[in-house]
DNA sequence: AATTTGGGTCAGCCTTATTGACATATCTCA
DNA sequence: TGAGATATGTCAATAAGGCTGACCCAAATT
C-alpha cells in the first residue's frame, strides 16, 4: 500500500476535528435503542407508544407544565402532541387544569395512575442506567452527563440545562 | 414533613439500584435527537430517511455484509429492510453481489456515490462528537464509550463489541 | 429426493410525525 | 372599547418507518 491514500494511516493522529469515532457513533445508536426498548414493551400493554411516554415523563417531572412549554421541550407540532395527550387524558393518566391567571393555558398534571405508570417506567430506565454504572469508575455518571449535554445543539443546551437543574 | 415518606429524603444516599438519574435519562433523549438530526437534514435532499442512513452506514462500515447479517444488526424485519435497501440500490448508492460460495447470499457494498454520501454523513456526526470532546477531560471518550456499551442489552453486547472491534 | 436456508415480495395495518387551514377563547394594549 | 396577539384545539391529507402474515424461488444441505 504505497498509494497516496495510505498517508492518513501513517499519521500518528489526525486532528480531532477530522477523526471519526465510529464506536461513539454506533454505540449511541445501540444504547438508545435498548434504552427505549424497555419502556416500549410495557407501554404496549396500555395501548401507548413512545410518544405517550415522553409526554407522561415530562408532565410527571414538571407538574403544572403548559402545552406551550411541553411543545418547546418535545419539539413536535401541536397536532402531534394533541393526539397522544388526548389519549392520555381520556384514559385517565393526565389531567388538564385551566390556568388561574391566564385562563387560556392548560396546566398538565399526572393523575395517581399516571404517576404509577410514570414511576414504573422511570424506575425501569434507572435500573438499566444504574446497572451500567455499577462496575464503572465513579466519575462515569458525571462525565457521561457532561458528554451527552455537549452533544446537544448549542442553542438548545441552556434550555435543557435549565430543565434538568431545577427540581 | 414528618410523614413516613420523608424518610427517603433524610437518607444520605439511596442504594444505586433505586436512585433515579433523571439527568442521564433525559440527556440521552435530547442528545440522541440532535445527533440524528444533522444527517436527517442532508438525507432529505436525497429523498432518504433515517432508515436509509442506518443501512448505508453499516454497509459502508462492513463491506460485503449479507442481508442476514444486516438484519441482525438493525433488528428490523426483512420487509422493512427491503424497502429502504431497494431504494438505495435503485438510486445507485448500494450494490448487491451474489455470493461466490453460497449463491443465495447477497453481499452488500457501497458504490462510489454511496461512499461519498456515507462519508459526508459520518463526518457530520464526527464533528458533533469531536466538538463535544474538545473541552472535555481526556478520558471522556473512553468512559462515554464504556458507559454506552454498558447500556446495551447484555445479550446483544458481545455482538456489538465484535462489530466495533474488527475494522 | 426432501428439507432447510437466504432472500424477495404482496397486502394491510399501526404509530409518529408532518403541513396547512381554520376555530375559539382569552389576554393585552392603544 | 375594540383590535390584534396569544394559547389551545381540530380537521384533513401525507409521509416515514415499523409490523404481521402469507407466499415464492433458488440454492444448499442432508
Amino acid at each position: 500500500m504505497a498509494s497516496p491514500s495510505s498517508d492518513a494511516e501513517d499519521l500518528p493522529l489526525r486532528p480531532s476535528s477530522e477523526a471519526v469515532p465510529h464506536d461513539l457513533i454506533e454505540l449511541l445508536f445501540f444504547a438508545y435503542r435498548d434504552f427505549v426498548g424497555d419502556p416500549d414493551r410495557i407501554l404496549a400493554d396500555y395501548g401507548f407508544g413512545r410518544a405517550h411516554h415522553r409526554v407522561l415523563h415530562f408532565v410527571q417531572r414538571r407538574p403544572g407544565l403548559t402545552i406551550a412549554e411541553l411543545l418547546d421541550i418535545l419539539q413536535i407540532t401541536k397536532q402531534s402532541l394533541n393526539r397522544v395527550l388526548k389519549e392520555l387524558v381520556e384514559k385517565g393518566y393526565i389531567e388538564q387544569r385551566t390556568g388561574r391567571q391566564d385562563k387560556r393555558q392548560r396546566h398538565l398534571h399526572t393523575t395517581p395512575s399516571g404517576q404509577d405508570l410514570a414511576l414504573r417506567l422511570v424506575r425501569l430506565q434507572a435500573k438499566r442506567i444504574n446497572r451500567a454504572l455499577e462496575g464503572a469508575a465513579p466519575e462515569t455518571a458525571a462525565i457521561a452527563a457532561r458528554y451527552l449535554a455537549a452533544l446537544i445543539d448549542a442553542a438548545e443546551r441552556p434550555k435543557v440545562e435549565r430543565l434538568l437543574d431545577k427540581p
